[in-house]
DNA sequence: TATAGCATGTAATTAGTTACATGATTAA
DNA sequence: TTAATCATGTAACTAATTACATGCTATA
């Protein structure tokens, strides 16, 4: 009889960000998706539905124990990473391949077709893209840096404060973008370019 | 008896993609899946399955016809945006709500996690996302940009070729902001900061 | 003559979201 | 006492990808 040496499971990205907030020391569930809003969010999103599912996953895979942490009477299970689970996570982070980012992104779509509006239209479509991305970078510097900055605290990890700045950075730069693409639209349309 | 009177469908931002892509005059599910690699894919990619499904959910809905055009003895239809196509893809331009972007950056997630490396496999791993950022923005200005150029040729749609400068600009802000990460990396590890 | 590209579609699977259900604890 | 937050999970659904199947046409 062969022992039940837990099969090499394939991963997810979404179960490479369970074990990595794990090495973090987030603990539950809960605690995962309210750091992941606060992290990860704005390149790798996630919601309570599969994080609860991808922690089983891994649980029955033999990469992290879960152990019984109610506070009260409220009931919580608090994880940690296996050996393999650790080892999992670095061959990850060690791996040669690396998809290639998947954007989804309404506003550029629109731009895109934007030829169909008219030149007002055109206008306060940019102002929009604009605006949202400034929004988003704030959001970044309002939500996200604070936590990246208490993580990095006291020789802490440094790594998350740097994601956090390139965020903060892209967005920026993207509403700078849009910014004069705007004014490129309005002296086109008051006749400089006729 | 009601009429047939199409029920005003809720379509998702890919059906508008298809709409848009019949509007700027891509006329089969080939063609479009093709332009798509060419145009958007970089923002909103598809896949030939969801674009043959798509196109027949918008022709079921009225918001476009099917002609049969077929090239000698090889079969093939040509789309057209009915009149409520025309309109749908406008109210869709002109809608005041714009999904936020959506992203899924597997490179970046590593980043976030890198404190797990060793300092010689941290700036390799960032000399990897530079690369790609750069390889992205080389795609973009080789293959991406010479389509938009020719849609804009005389007087022809101009956004296009605005939506690939928009995507080229940004890898290459990433490609720059990645190398500069590299290099304070690099110093940090040669004793300059300690 | 064989390879690449044009052309259309179905089936199966995967990944992810939204909605729902339940209940405890903490702070206003 | 009520609202917000902590906490866990299931069910249903949606979006999208991959694999497969088929067959024609143009080019090297």
């Amino acid at each position: 009889m062969g022992s039940m040496l837990p099969m090499r499971m394939r991963l997810k990205n979404t179960a490479y960000l369970m074990l990595g907030m794990l090495r973090l020391g987030v603990g539950s569930g809960y605690g995962i998706k309210k750091a992941v809003d606060r992290s990860t969010r704005f390149f790798w999103a996630t919601s309570f539905a599969q994080v609860y599912a991808e922690l089983s996953r891994l649980e029955a895979g033999g990469l992290l124990t879960r152990r019984d942490a109610p506070q009260g009477n409220r009931r919580r299970s608090v994880y940690e990473l296996s050996a393999g689970g650790q080892e999992a996570l670095l061959d990850w982070l060690r791996s040669p391949r690396i998809e290639p980012p998947q954007v989804r992104a309404e506003g550029v779509l629109r731009l895109f077709f934007a030829d169909a509006l008219t030149a007002d239209e055109q206008v306060s479509l940019v102002r929009r893209l604009r605006a949202d991305a400034e929004r988003i970078a704030q959001e970044i510097r309002g939500d996200i840096f604070p936590l990246a900055e208490e993580i990095s605290a006291a020789e802490g990890p440094r790594f998350p404060l740097v994601t956090a700045q390139l965020g903060a950075d892209v967005y920026a730069h993207l509403a700078r973008w849009f910014a004069d693409l705007e004014a490129e639209l309005v002296m086109g349309a008051s006749g400089y370019e006729a």
